[in-house]
DNA sequence: CGCGATGCTAGAACGGTGTTCGATCAAATG
DNA sequence: CATTTGATCGAACACCGTTCTAGCATCGCG
């Protein structure tokens, strides 16, 4: 009969007592780093805290930080549904699918900032690209204007999300202040522009900061939209 | 007649002669380190190094990084000419002065980055505003376009304005990739990529990948100025 | 002239960042 | 059992933006 371990033996510096790390469980975490203290918040340590190690063990599954962003980029690109495509509503259907990508952008708040200077290739965005491709050559589209729509309207996405995102401005008082009242005041400084210099920007502050975010999104987007009809087949 | 001082007296503990700190002298500086060593370069140290001081010398004329940013970006979009703006040919003016724009992002590599997901609203850039909007208000495009194409186009450029700037990609052996290799390298990668899930992605590997960055930043253009053109009076 | 106020310069430090090195431990393999 | 392999992680490196505080130089004023 073996002799059993004085209890000091047993556990010798046991390791906490969690979950193996993986790529998976770490961009689990990241995801819940990201949605709670978004872009700004997201750091390697602060990954690590939630999986309850240190920095360090993170990069035996990741090879960096700009890494685990693809990664992250291409989770939440997977969450946006992609329907069967149909070029004869094509315009329909990007729209659909652009308003898509701006909800799940709503839902992961950070992760267009992300996406700011960035040229993903994961998974998920390349089917994106398919699934444009298919609707704009479908569309009678030449290649060439749609290969690069889907940059472009990749670019908008970020652009816009990120906007849509931005922490709230802090008063010279130092408080938070509402987007309403950060609209408020840079209406109310563009208003008291010299209008001999500036006559068009004061004289149309009004249409300016009119319309919440999601308006001006559309606005944007009924540009480029159009831009490209006007390449389709008629 | 006074007794001249003894000269460990005359200069006790002189400063390092230099030119005094000035916000000018400090935009300078950081106008050279940010042309010098790019957007990832720029930081407040190297900027208080440039002129032979330390980085807490530079708060007592600039408010934060994120002010010298703005500083920086309004002078750089004062390099842009503005013609006498002609609504008759304001698809030819509103292209050159993009045209123009993106020289002067390339004359300066790194601000395109800095523009990324900010709001500038320098002088120089309220007079792009009051400039931009002469010309579509004058070809008829609706106020609730004009106002939000401004910042439409001011994104496209910056987004496009980084690409072009992008830091030389690095192989897996480690030395730098030149802009072609890298192409030839992701052009190979989505052309392996299964051809029965991505045929489309496949099939126009070529037009993907062919014309260099201005022939594709002026693709953009066009669908975004076909857009604005089909507001525009007729 | 003296003297305090003011404008300006900095050294040191704080709390944070991404990343690397090397020791260490557990499990699988020979 | 011995050795290799995969995985973990504490400590440290080289940075970063910013603040605090002490001190200097100059100027206005009594």
């Amino acid at each position: 009969m073996a002799i059993p371990d004085p209890p000091w033996k047993t556990a010798p510096r046991q390791r906490p007592a969690r979950a193996p790390l993986s790529r998976e469980a770490i961009l689990d975490a990241a995801m819940r780093v990201l949605d709670r203290e978004g872009a700004a918040g997201l750091s390697m340590r602060r990954v690590a805290d939630e999986l309850g190690t240190g920095p360090a063990s993170l990069y035996w599954h990741v090879a960096s930080k700009d890494a685990l962003i693809d990664l992250i980029i291409d989770r939440v690109a997977g969450e946006v549904p992609l329907p069967e495509p149909d070029p004869a509503r094509w315009q329909e259907q990007l729209r659909e699918w652009l308003l898509g990508v701006r909800t799940v952008f709503a839902r992961h708040p950070g992760v267009a900032a992300l996406t700011l200077g960035r040229i993903p290739t994961g998974t998920n965005v390349l089917r994106w690209a398919e699934w444009t491709l298919v609707l704009m050559r479908g569309a009678g589209i030449p290649d060439r204007i749609a290969t690069y729509a889907g940059d472009l309207l990749g670019l908008y996405l970020g652009a816009t999300g990120y906007e849509a995102t931005l922490p709230p401005m802090t008063s010279a008082t130092g408080e938070p202040l509402s987007p309403e009242e950060t609209a408020a005041m840079m209406r109310g400084y563009f208003a008291s522009l010299p209008a001999d210099q500036f006559p068009n920007v004061v004289s149309t502050v009004d249409e300016m900061f009119s319309g919440d975010l999601d308006e001006r999104f559309e606005l944007g987007l009924d540009v480029i939209l159009r831009g490209l009809a006007s390449y389709a087949r008629p």
